[in-house]
DNA sequence: TCAAGTTTGTGTTGACAGGACAAGAACCTC
DNA sequence: GAGGTTCTTGTCCTGTCAACACAAACTTGA
């Protein structure tokens, strides 16, 4: 060990090993019907000019989750609240920052529209990108982020499987297509409004209806109901994205070999 | 910040606040039907005499996953190497550790069934302890170990929902009853033994069979097939646990009210 | 005023999955 | 053999869901 402070259960906080403890937050929104991160662009070496997550080093009396928040607002200079905050893992690969040892918690989160992209507070810049640009590796980030966003997209691409987050992303009032459409971002597929509507209407305490209705002068079509988020957090029976692992084709309506009898 | 060799991007490593880096492991097996995790007993203030996960600090240049391995190694004495380990979550409240900073990070780990709890290696006294006492708080934990626990047995009961994981509490070969035991064991619950074998052998690639029969004259009735792990990691539909959210209390046979009528 | 278009919401239908339960299959002991 | 135990398959029935049709409610334009 080489430690002779360190008592028989090796545990001795006094004589720690230099490690230091960042946060980095994936922040998703949905701009123009697309899932987006928020992202800084580097200051300084090393990846000087590469984008990454906003993030930061833990202070010492600082909780995890303050510091992640407090990194987020002081980096992007973003105001709004996060209307969800949950860690996501932590990334302590010896290697990963050239300078030295480096623990990354790294958490996501889930704000709703963010008006403008406001440029960062900190001297950085901070912008808004689309996942589906930074999933085609059109974007250099720094360090390992790109590793920790991927980790992220497909977190909260399965937690609205069984989940009620996806109302998160909107306003505090909302109809069952703009919740649809965050579904659609975020799983970047097409999903049948019927049954969609069904499935969400019917989900206990997913929604409850304010009572009110869309006013359709803005783009015709019938009024939808005006929904606020229920109480539920978690969906009963989940709502699964792309029937891919489909037993069979399942081919709805074979080719009829022979003339429909009358039944 | 109060820190002038802070960067633009506030990411200076070289003068990172004084937080230390830990790992603790909950190494669940299966022992006598029961899940059982693996602890060890303190030797050292504070909480000393109190029983906590294996763990302890991470070394300079160490992984965390390798960190977690070593330490589960050096102070439980078990030699087995586990057939899992994934990270769990990461625990950082200011004061989960009086003397200072420390922020650990938590793993969980699957043992095939280990022989024996060895005594601890280290002067340190290892034992296992099964879920449902330590659930029931019938034992005093050290730090927020409890709390640790609790999320981690919570993790390994749904990952059986969804993963074949289950396997890996098995010996490379064995039958489905031996498979249908895990699951009782870890979710605490009975399952129809028919439907299960029926889901499990029908899902892809979960298990393969190797041709062999138990030889039945240990306990009688009819030999079971043996098969070996598959390689599918997921279960394309989950096998749900104690199916609480029943939609009906579905009434199995109204009470025939007349007489069934041919058909 | 009415047709056409658009969006919202509901009905219908057929396939499928899964729980309850029964029963067959293959072995044991007595 | 009889009876017991365990493994394995079959049956029945119900709930869920995707596909798709269609009704409802509104707008716009002829």
């Amino acid at each position: 060990m080489g430690c002779d402070t360190k008592a028989p259960d090796g545990y001795d906080p006094r004589a720690y090993p230099p490690v230091a403890v960042t946060v980095d937050v994936v922040t998703f929104t949905i701009v123009d019907n697309q899932l987006q991160i928020l992202l800084v662009r580097r200051g300084q070496r090393p990846d000087k000019g590469l984008w990454a997550l906003p993030g930061g080093f833990v202070r010492e009396d600082e909780g995890l989750e303050a510091a992640a928040l407090r990194e987020l607002h002081e980096e992007t200079g973003v105001v709004a609240e996060p209307r969800h905050l949950e860690q996501l893992g932590t990334y302590g690969t010896p290697d990963r920052d050239p300078r030295m040892r480096v623990v990354t918690v790294a958490y996501w989160a889930i704000l709703a529209n963010l008006p403008e992209p406001k440029g960062g507070g900190d001297a950085a810049e901070a912008s808004l990108f689309s996942v589906v640009m930074v999933e085609a590796d059109a974007l250099k980030l720094a360090f390992d982020h790109g590793n920790i966003i991927k980790e992220a997209v497909e977190r909260v691409r399965s937690k609205l499987e069984y989940t009620t987050l996806a109302a998160q992303f909107c306003p505090p009032e909302f109809t069952v297509s703009q919740l649809r459409r965050v579904y659609e971002a975020v799983w970047n597929a097409r999903i049948d409004p019927g049954n969609f509507h069904r499935k969400v209407t019917t989900s206990p305490d997913f929604l409850r209806s304010t009572g009110g209705s869309t006013d359709p002068r803005a783009r015709g079509g019938r009024p939808a109901k005006i929904y606020s988020p229920g109480e539920a957090e978690y969906i009963s029976s989940p709502i699964m994205r792309s029937p891919s692992p489909r037993p069979t084709p399942r081919r709805r309506r074979p080719p009829p070999e022979q003339p429909k009898p009358p039944r």
